[in-house]
RNA sequence: GCGGAUGUGGCGUAAUUGGUAGCCGCGCUAGACUUAGGAUCUAGUGUCGUAAGACGUGGGGGUUCGAGUCCCUUCAUCCGCACCA
């Protein structure tokens, strides 16, 4: 038979399905191995060619592991709440559940048709109520716990209540908003009312004031990752900020341990210096600027504390709470109006705008702790309330942004630090602040003369001492806002009384997404959840209306695939002590701040309060690269409809068209095809070169509109699934992006066809021979084999691709038909190519599957060679090639050298200064 | 502005440790078989040159017997972050 890849793959496909081959359960006699996808939002548009990428790529580790002889947990489901299927649902109103269902079967259409190994049998989704279940009894835990910074965990709420009832908050160090002290007697004589909302202060999950990200156009608030400069990142609508009341979550209590758990796992650079940044660390310490005439101070954070004698005035956020307490009458209507113009201003216009500087005087002085120097309070956007303390102390003769602000407004600039081998210059001069790294302070009290670090412990020191502040790390990770005022999330398991909230019961989860009359907010403005009938408890108390984000379903799913049925736990202590955590993830790089932190911190609060044995959640990651679209260009002549080749363009006047590029040929146009395309070019005419249409093509992001878009379906259609799987990898490196180009895949395809009929007689009929295989035979093996086996494990796809086709060149070269060498191959090879090498498997006389097969031991004896082939260079160039016998002296080769005919050329006569002789690798003769 | 990644034939790429630059594939050229070819097979294909040979890994410089690989410098593209105090 020839290859027939449509028979072959249904037939394993079902196969495998019939038999649940991919099932896995607890086998404690073989060590486990965890791959894991980043789980799909199903999208209506169905996957495209470059969706499958990490997916084919964890496939070939995990049947590779398999064949190892590891336990391979390899799980699949989908991330199914989210605003898309919402947006639709508003559209056409259809309920979200229904969309999300219908695509999620066509993804997994999709998916078995490439043949992953998944086991289904573990599948959910995330808007399972089963699941998520799960999500708010998280929730509820985060609820009861509280961050005690001095054990650096989460713990129980319960505790805290008796640390407050014994000794009040004063010995308790917590990641909190309350900053009052009490005292026992005064807690306990506080009503339960007052106690919540002091406990609401303390919670992981906590209710509270915050300015958050408004999208007005969405309808809802959204998390810092899902914005980016100003809008949002789905749909790319304005966001402004507001102050509102939201759920949020503590995570900025684990800055540290986010931070230091970096350096135990084994990620990519880059993205663990996205993580870096995203936490952000700086070290500093806290100061009280205590304002004029008032009994209160300001507040600040500097990294730099020695520079606080180059102090010469203060800038609060236009936001900052006391911008209102010091404001002086004299400059209240300034003040207000500065206020409500940067309001005006979207955040992006103050980003763009950053150079410009705008500021306004709030009439009110504050005095420098350690100077006692009077200097003047501004208030202005460059300043950031969301940093910090939304205040600064400004040392305009070292910062530039301060510099800038002092020169605007004729400020005092004071020199605090001179350069090492510089001296004291004259700051009127200067264009811009005088760099402050390194050198020595100046002009600084009792730190004169002392390097940049030590002047910055020292005034740590001091300002301790004296209580006018303290040393402190400052994290820019904030907290996670966590309500969405939508209606397609997990509902929140909260009720309110007293307009306090409570949990719900635990044994009355889940609480599921009731039916509205329609997915949008209410006339008051509220969410949609407010539609909903009888949304109350059953004694009466209304139930939360805001709903979870996206990434409350996906940051603990990994640990609900090791027990996808428990009804009683997110994951059994069994389940979770021999999975353990994830040891291959792959994914893409979009959800480097996102998903990727918000899981770790999850992770982590579920490690401190015992339900997980592993801290961090994924042991290896890598982000597979994009695949980049490849458009093709026809050249429209100005107002014609006649269309002009490539390379005679330039003698018309043109207009780039985007042409689909299912209807071009290595650019060349079908131009049948094209004029069916659209009835706008029925009737087109063609300037030809050649007789042919040749289009143009660039590389441009995958996209409906620029009709670029491959469907895995199309080219598991003409060319079959393990083609597609092959050539996707064959394309480059897994983390590198590169344009996906159909037109290369012939080669990978033309490779199958060439290893099925090293099987076969000319006449297709299944043909291998029991002979003993000869030497070379062997070694072409086994030089595979070890190829195959190091690329894999350092994850080159794409080399082992070509290992293959090396392999099968050669061994078709050989006439090599004998069993012993191919069935070795199939073994290797099936990771790849799963169906094809199933079928030659039972043709070759196996009963069942490949799968269970052993991986082939690489035997270094067949790669050992008496010779080696020196290539010989002269000054570095090579010249020739000489065989010579392995064990060789350096001083007989040299001898072989210098004697042979080839060197004599090369030598012009001269004698040579020297020679480099490296055994088994090269000869160079200096001359 | 800061940080990261990447620059190698017409194209996707390879060269794991400083040791033969261009493996494998696409495309292209020529030929064979064919009614036909978007099939199959054979040969060729970095650039210049008839050749011998010279030149060649974004550019410039350096270290070395020897550099795509190491060091310095510079340019380009892409991706993050960005008034972060």
């Amino acid at each position: 038979m020839e290859y027939n890849f449509k028979d072959i793959e249904k037939k394993w496909q079902e196969y495998w399905s019939v038999n649940k081959s991919f099932e896995t359960t607890i086998n404690k006699e073989k060590p486990k191995y965890y791959v894991l996808d980043m789980f799909p939002y199903p999208s209506g548009a169905g996957l495209h060619v470059g969706h499958p990428l990490g997916y084919i790529a964890t496939d070939i580790y995990s049947r590779f592991k398999r064949l190892q002889g590891f336990n391979v947990l390899h799980p699949m489901g989908y991330d199914a709440f989210g605003l898309p299927a919402e947006q639709y649902a508003i559209q056409t109103g259809q309920h979200p559940a229904i969309t999300t269902d219908i695509n999620i079967k066509r993804y997994k259409e999709q998916l078995n048709k490439i043949g992953f190994s998944y086991d289904w049998s573990r599948e959910f989704r995330t808007c399972d109520p089963e699941y998520y279940k799960w999500t708010q009894r998280v929730f509820i835990e985060l609820f009861e716990h509280w961050y005690n910074t001095d054990t650096k965990k989460a713990e129980p709420i319960s505790n805290l209540v008796k640390e407050f009832e014994i000794n009040g908050n004063k010995q308790v160090h917590a990641a909190c908003n309350e900053t009052r002290i009490f005292t026992s007697s005064e807690w306990n004589t506080k009503t339960d009312d007052e106690k919540q909302t002091i406990l609401l202060n303390y919670r992981l999950a906590y209710l509270a004031d915050t300015m958050v990200n408004w999208c007005p156009k969405l309808g809802t608030v959204l998390a810092n990752d899902e914005v980016k400069d100003g809008f949002s990142v789905r749909g790319g609508h304005p966001v402004e900020q507001k102050k509102m009341k939201q759920w949020s979550l503590r995570i900025s209590a684990y800055a540290e341990r986010l931070l230091n758990g970096l350096d135990t796992i084994d990620w990519s650079e880059s993205i663990k210096e996205v993580q870096k940044n995203w936490i952000g660390r700086s070290e500093g310490a806290e100061m009280l600027f205590p304002v004029k005439g008032k009994d209160f101070s300001i507040e600040i954070f500097t990294t730099r504390p020695d520079t606080t004698w180059g102090v010469s005035f203060m800038v609060l956020a236009p936001e900052n709470e006391l911008v209102d307490k010091i404001t002086t009458s004299e400059y209240k209507k300034a003040v207000k109006d500065y206020i409500s113009e940067t309001k005006k201003r979207s955040e992006r216009e103050r980003m763009a705008d950053a150079k410009s500087v705008s500021g306004q005087f709030t009439g009110a002085y504050a005095v420098n702790p350690l100077t006692n120097q009077e200097i003047p309070v501004y208030i202005s956007d460059y300043v950031l309330m969301g940093y910090g303390t939304g205040a600064i102390m400004a040392v305009p003769g070292h910062d530039s942004r301060d510099f800038k602000f002092a020169r605007h407004f004729s400020l005092p600039i004071i020199q605090v630090v001179v350069k090492e081998d510089e001296q004291e210059s004259n700051p009127a001069t200067w264009s811009d602040s005088y760099d402050s790294k390194e050198g020595i302070m100046i002009n600084s009290g009792f730190i004169n003369g002392l390097l940049v670090t030590d002047a910055i412990e020292k005034t740590i020191q001091y300002i301790e001492e004296k209580g006018i502040g303290n040393r402190k790390v400052n994290y820019r990770l904030r907290d996670a806002i966590f309500s969405r005022q939508r209606y397609w999330g997990e509902p929140f398991p909260i009720y309110f009384k007293n307009g306090l909230p409570y949990t719900l019961p635990k044994d009355n989860l889940p609480l599921e997404l009731p039916g509205v009359d329609a997915f949008l907010p209410t006339e008051k403005g509220e969410p949609p959840l407010a539609r909903a009938k009888n949304w109350k408890t059953a004694d009466g108390y209304p139930l939360e209306l805001s709903t979870m984000p996206g990434f409350a379903g996906s940051s603990a799913y990994y640990l609900r695939y090791m027990d996808p049925k428990n009804p009683d736990e997110l994951v059994s202590k069994e389940s979770n002590q021999y999975w353990r955590n994830v040891d291959l993830y792959i994914g893409g790089t979009e959800h480097a701040t996102g998903h990727l932190i918000y899981s770790r911190f999850w992770n982590k609060f579920l490690f401190d309060i015992g339900w997980v044995c592993e801290e961090e959640p994924f042991k290896k990651l890598i982000n597979q690269g994009m695949i980049q679209g490849r458009s093709n260009f026809v050249y429209r002549i100005k107002n014609t409809n006649k269309f002009v080749s490539l390379n005679l363009k330039r003698e018309y006047d043109t207009t780039p068209i985007h042409v689909d590029v299912n209807i071009v040929h290595n650019d060349i146009l079908d131009i049948e095809a094209f004029r069916n395309w659209n009835p706008e070019y029925k009737n087109a005419e063609f300037i030809l070169e050649d007789g042919k249409y040749i289009c143009g093509h660039a590389v441009e992001k995958m996209s409906k509109s620029l009709y670029n878009v491959v469907n895995p379906d199309d080219v598991i259609e003409q060319y079959g699934a393990d083609t597609l799987r092959m050539y996707e990898m064959f394309l480059g490196p897994l983390e590198m992006s590169k344009p996906w180009d159909t037109n290369g895949i012939d080669g990978v395809h033309k490779f199958l066809k060439k290893f099925w009929k090293l099987f076969h007689d000319e006449s297709f009929n299944f043909n291998i021979s029991e002979e003993k295989p000869e030497k070379v035979e062997l070694k072409v093996l086994h030089k595979t084999i070890k190829k195959i086996q190091e690329d894999i494990e350092r994850f080159s796809f794409n080399t082992s691709v070509s290992a293959f086709m090396i392999c099968v060149n050669e061994l078709n070269e050989l006439k090599c038909n004998k069993r012993s060498i191919l069935e070795n191959l199939l073994v290797i090879l099936s990771p790849f190519a799963p169906h094809i090498t199933e079928e030659l498997w039972v043709l070759c006389g196996h009963n069942g599957s490949i799968i269970n097969a052993k991986l082939p031991v690489f035997d270094e004896s067949y790669l050992k060679e008496t010779n080696f082939e020196y290539p010989v260079s002269f000054n570095g160039k090579m010249r020739f090639k000489l065989e010579l016998p392995l064990g060789i002296l350096p001083k007989d080769a040299e001898n072989a050298v210098l004697s042979n005919e080839n060197s004599q050329k090369w030598l012009e006569g001269k004698q040579p200064k020297k020679i480099i002789f490296v055994p088994n690798k090269i000869i160079n003769v200096v001359i």
